[in-house]
DNA sequence: CATGAATGAGTGTTCATTCAT
DNA sequence: GATGAATGAACACTCATTCAT
């Protein structure tokens, strides 16, 4: 791992872990081994690093989600898509999505409008699976924004609690949450592992995570 | 409103705004328009007031479910109980809830320790509602820790986005949400509203949140 | 002396001895006898500490010539005056004075125009005078600006070498120049000590400095 | 222009722009287009920078006065060739100057020792000068050191504000000088253009300004 | 009850300089 | 030659906290 690499894991490791404010810039040299001078031949500002981490993490989990949902015509496909997607995201990649939940208000008013433009994009994929699961009648939802929220926010959840090395492996994980998710949105029923395959293999690509929970 | 109110009023307002540790000193004396000497007068140091919010912030909630779910032996009554509670309780006071919700990580060991036990009693609540609602057949889920989690993550978001400016008022948002959990229980249904009036009313004693939507 | 005083006053001895760059935050607080911290209780920045340093001290030199040229409608007692206070101020005030003519380009773009304006409306007094010797016959000069300036220059010369512990005393000093002044200008004659007394009286007043060369 | 000019050439810029304090080595790396490390393969460190460039330019002008006064045994004759000699210095070569004259004080004990030494020895000829022509009976003033201080001040101004693109060419600039320190020391009396050539000559020879004020 | 004055430790960031490549 | 990487020390400035008044 380069110099520059490890800046970075340090950056998202510890926002993760005391906050932006609770991070200092000594911290983050101690964690990556660096004196504190030599992190700025790697960064701009301390906010600038928060900024790229957030940016690339939103845009690589957008970016995932539209090849995820990509030609499924079916409303209930691409929301059980999205739900796994965002679940093992969340799951694969905790400490980068709680920068990325958690952080926001750190931001300057310029660097927050660029981040929170990227992370409305990405609810619109959620905004759009569901208006079009409750046009279609298979969603049914007094409140769909609401819903949104609601489902959002509790796939988040998951950053902060799920561990790799508990009883529940990713896929089973994923499941879970998919058959939660539409049980919300009135269209119960077992979710296949099969249903997933597509997404894993996405989460794989984009995260460089194993299909198996077997690691480190 | 006394100067020692305006203080934790300041706290609750900037920590939940900015973080902790986003929020100094004497931006806290400016908010309650002190010196930041005269601060003192009225707190220990800054964490003892961050616990102090904090603490009772959680007992309130606590004492309040209890309350609410006192002498119910249904499952779903109690769920739906608390669940309109915490959503209530998240709406209402957003403040101090993300303050609680999003400042653990703030806490020396000690305070922490201290704030995680006011938590795990809470949580414990959830638990044996849904415990005992899987036991008698009318819940249905296959991970009900996982579950739990994944609800409680959903109505904390409440926290997050909710406005009482918004079209849908609290008690509608309470119903929403009881049903949203009801479902992902496999136990759906409609919630009436006759179902949360106890509710409403524990949450207008507790927090002084009137019943109609119709203030500030 | 009280501490605000004592910080303005080290900045005016460090800005001078060492340049406004060359002045460390550190050095001025060892030189007012405070902690760095304690210095920000007496001053914004250290710019602004500058900034007040020079505006007040060109300020003071502006209403100071305007006196003492008050009512004088002759260019020659006018300019006379001119060169005297000019020079005593350069040489009972060499500390301010150097500040004053060196740090102009450690200002800000916005400072840096504050402050040049009062030094355009202080040697407006200069061309005034001059320009109307010249019509007047009394000044013989092929081109005025370029020999205010010249003079200007002269005179504020005397900041870095005068010393009141030599042999020339302030009013002797100030005689001498005026001379020079007037020679140059093509006006040569004897100046008399009686054509400095207002002049003397308004450094008196204004700087705080003895008529006498025999303090400190 | 090689590396090593450039970096001279941005040395002599910045430091006579933003003061040596105020100049950072990656200001002049950046000017002088290279890195900041490359910059240590044509300097010694940041103040062997500024010594070179006081000294070479101190000994390139007491040079000049030596040659320019050389065989002259008029005093008048001396003073108005150094006088010209510095004027045509200081608008020619303002930045090289300006550093000579402000920078002094950023000099370390044993820098500062070696061009103080030089610039007495510069000295030396303006006061042999003065008190050859006072002796002579050409030249009256009541303090020759002060009026030598005097004039020099006001020959060294030139750096602050000629410029070449005014309408005020070299030698009409000179010209007026001289005549501007004749007077001053009581030897009125026009200076012609025939008078400075010699000068004019040797500043063209020693600074590679063309005798006409065309340039650039 | 309230605060101006004060500070040691810490903030994010830049400094001039070195050195292996 | 030229530079990316590296750093200890310093930079201007803010921190949470104390205390005499």
């Amino acid at each position: 791992m380069s110099s520059g690499e490890r800046v970075r894991a340090a950056a998202v490791k510890l926002f993760a872990a005391k906050g932006f404010h609770g991070t200092g810039i000594r911290d983050l040299a101690q964690e990556a081994e660096l004196s504190s001078a030599s992190l700025y031949h790697y960064m701009g500002t301390k906010e600038d690093l928060l900024v790229e981490i957030m940016a690339t993490s939103l845009r690589r989990l957008l970016d995932a989600a539209a090849k995820a949902t990509a030609g499924a015509g079916d409303p209930v496909a691409r929301l059980r898509a999205l739900v796994a997607l965002h679940v093992l995201a969340h799951a694969a990649q905790p400490a980068e999505t709680r920068v990325v939940d958690n952080e926001v208000d750190a931001l300057s008013d310029a660097a927050r409008a660029r981040v929170v433009a990227l992370r409305d994009e990405y609810e619109e994929l959620w905004a759009q699976a569901i208006e079009d699961g409750v046009a279609a009648g298979v969603f049914h939802t007094a409140h769909p924004a609401v819903t949104r929220l609601a489902l959002l926010e509790m796939c988040s959840g998951v950053a902060r609690w799920y561990s790799p090395r508990g009883p529940l492996p990713l896929d089973g994980l994923a499941r879970h949450y998919a058959e939660l998710a539409l049980r919300a949105l009135g269209h119960p029923g077992e979710v296949a592992v099969t249903d997933l395959r597509p997404c894993l293999e996405v989460v794989a690509q984009v995260w460089d995570v194993p299909h198996q929970k077997d690691r480190k």
